[in-house]
DNA sequence: CGGGGTACTTAGAACTTTCCAT
DNA sequence: ATGGAAAGTTCTAAGTACCCCG
């Protein structure tokens, strides 16, 4: 650990310094090149497959083998040998909590995994000629890492001795295994033939069909994402960790910060106030700005609460809708002038109409049928609404997936009569290509539709949105997020989600609970129904909840993201993070200490808390059995990370590669010190793949810790905060003075791009990508082209005039030079933006923007640059970030 | 503690509108 | 005008965190 810890103890403690810094701040300079070292070898394409693969092979690679003899013993007599197991476990290792878990799905799975086994003939045997096949398919890709893997297979199988972990390996692995199996059946059936043909072949046969029963919509809804889907794009970030330490140069500033702070634009703070007491809003009010003072507005006027308009940039809309919106536009809520209350409510007066349901299901004409086994059968209601569902998605990659189609069938069946229920028992007699192709002619109609009449839909949206879109609370009419309740669908889990293509059940007035002021109107149910529940919670933001059936979690209606309720916290949020700026030093000094600690697990938790602090990553929450397997750091597990002593010439590399949060496949390989490798080497000691890398941590145990180190710290405030110093770190550096406003948005962009990449942000590649880049490319040829004419034509006028010497030709002169001038921007405009785009075709910079970096960082440069706010953040983006645009001087620093 | 539930943030895909070159 | 791509918006799944109970 000496080697390279020395260096970097110290005051720069893990520094982390990511490196993508490193890797991102050269990216910019090589254009497209290697995308900033996102890639690891995996190709491209396939990505999208591997997503799903890799996850189940990976995870349950391993596992398979070993835990399969076991599995299958256990499977009879799971129940014995699962309980002893699991004591045993915990005695040993603290992840019990998990284990548990495991076993009860697994007692289920096993269950159901017994009759597939039958079904399947998943013996032992087969499923290693299945791992086989998987593997090839993937080693295409990831040749070493599956090298590896098999090795680690076959070495845990053989050393199952009786390691602490092991009972709970065993335990866990059935799960695995069951699940596995279920997969490894499904993907097999559908895999095989999806992967090949179904892409093509149905889908082309489908698309042929349809085409000539309907005309193919100009726009297809997309479905065919699916073939390419995502690929999974693997982000490599290198760093090293001698480098590291650049970090920390915002302590400097935070003395700065205070001042600023204190100073900012906020001059007039009369704040104070809390609000009040309910009072409705006038409304009214005229057009935008006024100066005049609304008391209307706000009644609450206790506290000597200051309110103030703020001009928006928006154009007016003297058309029609009036009044409403020039109100809101016209008058912000100036909330973060004001202080906050310190109890827990969140309101004191709230008052809405109640969320906007579904549309009633519209019986198909006559004219389209549905075929079962060949025969035209007429479906009941609820059963035909259901195909409905399932012939909208026929072009999707769902319906090529096989636990997709069952989920889906048994549910469809629930809603057919007894009689349907008898006729249809197998979903590939079922023809849903006439609906499907009637769908398509809607949706065509739709488009094709005259300006009028989308017109008129749009006004007819309006009126929804400004009556339910709504809400009153403490006094300010503010704008509801999500008022419209989700409508009744088939559930699309990302991933390999066990549940996809479940039955989402239609939500009734009868399901939702609505939450509003005492002393508000309470909302109206539609006629006939009556609300689950009326109650008055003001500790909660929630205007509306239900329970979805499908994984039996609670929905909400709750405000949108402009709102001062939604506003303050995420201002808060940053807040923490920035606190956190000024004691990382210290935490960074301290977790590395405890890389020594004697207590394993102290050590883990060290070891955890610098993966997530240097590289970002999600703090990894437990999670069930009926969802995708995916994982976060305290969730890490043995198969997801690989320890290479040297690797590329650099020492004590430790390989990541697993899927996160949305089955975004998270591939890294990172230097670390010496000790934490050696930690890792022990961690993974006497382990199986399945088992749990930290079995001594979880999220709850390490943000408990964090609170302790620091009031209101947990784990993904390092994230925000790691990504917001990266941002500013970055513009920092990547900023040249005096640059144009399109090289601005470039420096910008990149520094919004290392963020990107630090957080793992990935996006598929548009379809569209590579064509539009070729139209780019030709556009820049014919600017070229077009500057090269503009030149020559300026030379000529030169020498015109060096002639004459004439006034006229002097105007001709000037003429020419500013026409060659404006050719060479745009040319330059446009090579800006092929480097942008190319560098940016599989990074989503939106989530970053909005979720992780302190808009006030972006505000102040776009001050201190002269760059117009709008280039960063549109309309919405500006709605949510009022407060930073208003507050944020030039000088603002994180 | 574990286990379950609640509330709220974060996330990419899907869909819609706008923009821009022909 | 048109149609295709980009920009913007909507949708809702999937996380995190925290609380409460036994």
């Amino acid at each position: 650990m000496e080697n390279s810890d020395s260096g970097l103890d110290g005051a720069s403690p893990p520094q982390v310094k990511r490196e993508h810094f490193s890797s991102s701040e050269e990216a910019p300079t090589n254009g497209s090149g290697g995308m900033n070292g996102m890639t690891n070898g995996h190709g491209g394409e396939k990505e999208r497959s591997h997503k799903s693969e890799h996850r189940d092979k990976d995870k349950h690679r391993s596992d398979k083998h070993k835990d399969k003899h076991r599995e299958k013993d256990r499977d009879r007599s799971k129940h014995s040998s699962s309980s002893s197991s699991s004591s045993k476990d915990k005695h040993h290792s603290s992840s019990s909590s998990k284990d548990k878990h495991r076993d009860k799905e697994r007692s289920e799975k096993d269950k159901e995994r017994s009759k597939d086994k039958e079904k399947h003939s998943s013996s032992s045997s087969d499923k290693h000629r299945d791992k086989d096949k998987e593997r090839s398919d993937k080693s295409k890709h990831h040749d070493g890492k599956d090298r590896d893997k098999s090795k680690h297979e076959h070495k845990s199988s053989s050393s199952s001795k009786e390691h602490k972990s092991s009972s709970k390996d065993k335990e866990r692995s059935s799960k695995e295994k069951d699940r596995e199996h279920k997969e490894r059946s499904k993907d097999k059936h559908s895999s095989e033939k999806k992967n090949k043909d179904h892409e093509k072949e149905p889908k082309h046969t489908e698309k042929v069909k349809i085409k000539e029963e309907v005309p193919e919509p100009a726009v297809f809804n997309d479905p065919f994402e699916d073939t390419p889907k995502k690929p999974v794009k693997p982000v490599k970030q290198e760093m090293e960790s001698e480098d590291e330490d650049k970090p920390l140069m915002e302590r400097a500033s935070q003395k700065k910060r205070k001042a600023e702070i204190a100073g900012d634009e906020s001059e007039e703070d009369i704040p104070l106030m809390q609000r009040k007491k309910p009072k409705k809003e006038k409304e009214n009010k005229k057009r935008i700005k006024e100066e005049s003072e609304e008391e209307e507005d706000f009644k609450p006027a206790k506290k000597a609460k200051k309110k103030t308009k703020v001009e928006d940039k928006k154009q007016e809309s003297p058309t029609k809708r009036g009044k409403k919106k020039e109100e809101e536009e016209g008058t912000v809520w100036k909330w973060w002038e004001e202080d906050k209350p310190s109890d827990g409510t969140k309101w004191n007066y709230l008052e809405h109409k109640g969320p906007v349901f579904a549309p009633a299901y519209e019986p198909l004409p006559d004219g389209v049928k549905f075929y079962y086994n060949g025969k035209q059968v007429r479906l009941s209601e609820p059963a035909e609404e259901v195909a409905g569902f399932y012939a909208k998605m026929l072009e999707h990659e769902f319906t090529t997936k096989k636990t997709f189609n069952e989920n889906f069938f048994k549910d469809w069946r629930k809603q057919m009569t007894p009689k349907e229920k008898e006729l249809i028992t197998d979903l590939s007699l079922c023809d849903f290509k006439p609906m499907h192709a009637y769908f398509q002619q809607k949706s065509e109609e739709r488009k094709a539709m005259s300006k009028e009449e989308k017109l008129k839909i749009k006004q007819e949206n309006e009126q929804i949105q400004a009556e339910y879109g709504t809400c009153v609370i403490d006094g300010h009419k503010e704008k509801i997020g999500n008022y419209k309740i989700e409508p009744p669908g088939l559930f699309r889990g990302r991933g390999e989600h066990p549940k996809m293509g479940k039955l989402k059940a239609r939500i009734m007035p009868e399901d939702v609970i609505i939450n509003c002021s005492k002393d508000a109107p309470k909302p109206v149910p539609p006629p006939g129904h009556r609300w689950k529940e009326v109650r008055h919670d003001n500790t909660v933001t929630w205007l509306c909840s239900w329970t979805e059936n499908v994984q039996g979690q609670g929905k909400y209606v709750m405000l949108n993201p402009s709102s001062k309720l939604k506003g303050e916290k995420d201002m808060q949020k940053y807040e923490t993070a920035r606190k956190l700026h000024r004691r990382i030093d210290k935490i960074r000094e301290e977790y590395r200490q405890d890389w020594k600690h004697k207590e394993m697990r102290i050590r883990q938790r060290s070891v955890a808390l610098y993966f997530i602090d240097r590289l970002a990553l999600r703090a990894g929450n437990e999670k069930d059995e009926d969802q995708a397997d995916t994982v976060g750091c305290c969730s890490l597990r043995v198969e997801h990370i690989q320890l290479h002593e040297e690797k590329d010439g650099k020492p004590f590399v430790v390989v990541f590669d697993f899927l996160g949060k949305d089955s975004i496949r998270y591939y890294n390989e990172v230097p670390v010190e010496k000790r934490v490798f050696k930690n890792l080497q022990l961690f993974m000691e006497n382990k199986n793949e399945g088992d749990d890398l930290f079995d001594r941590l979880n999220t709850s145990i390490l943000n408990k810790h964090l609170n302790d180190l620091m009031d209101g710290l947990t784990a993904k405030v390092f994230r925000t905060y790691n990504a917001s110093i990266t941002l500013q770190r970055q513009l920092e550096e990547l900023t040249v003075e005096g640059a144009n406003v399109p090289e601005m948005m470039l420096s910008y962009n990149r520094a919004n791009r290392a963020v990107a990449i630090l957080c793992n942000h990935q996006r598929s590649v548009p379809k569209t990508h590579a064509k539009s880049m070729e139209n780019l490319k030709a556009k820049i040829d014919a600017k070229k082209q077009a500057v090269e004419d503009a030149e020559e034509a300026l030379r000529d006028a030169k020498k015109e005039y060096k002639r004459s010497k004439s006034e006229k030709d002097k105007i001709n002169l000037d003429k020419k030079k500013k026409a060659f001038e404006r050719q060479q921007q745009q040319l330059e405009k446009l090579e800006l933006q092929a480097t942008d785009r190319e560098e940016n075709k599989e990074i989503a910079l939106g989530t970053s923007k909005l979720n992780y970096l302190d808009p006030r960082i972006s505000v102040a440069w776009c001050k201190k640059n002269n760059v117009p706010i709008e280039k960063v953040y549109n309309k919405t983006q500006r709605d949510k970030f009022r407060w930073a645009i208003d507050m944020a001087g030039p000088e603002f620093i994180f």
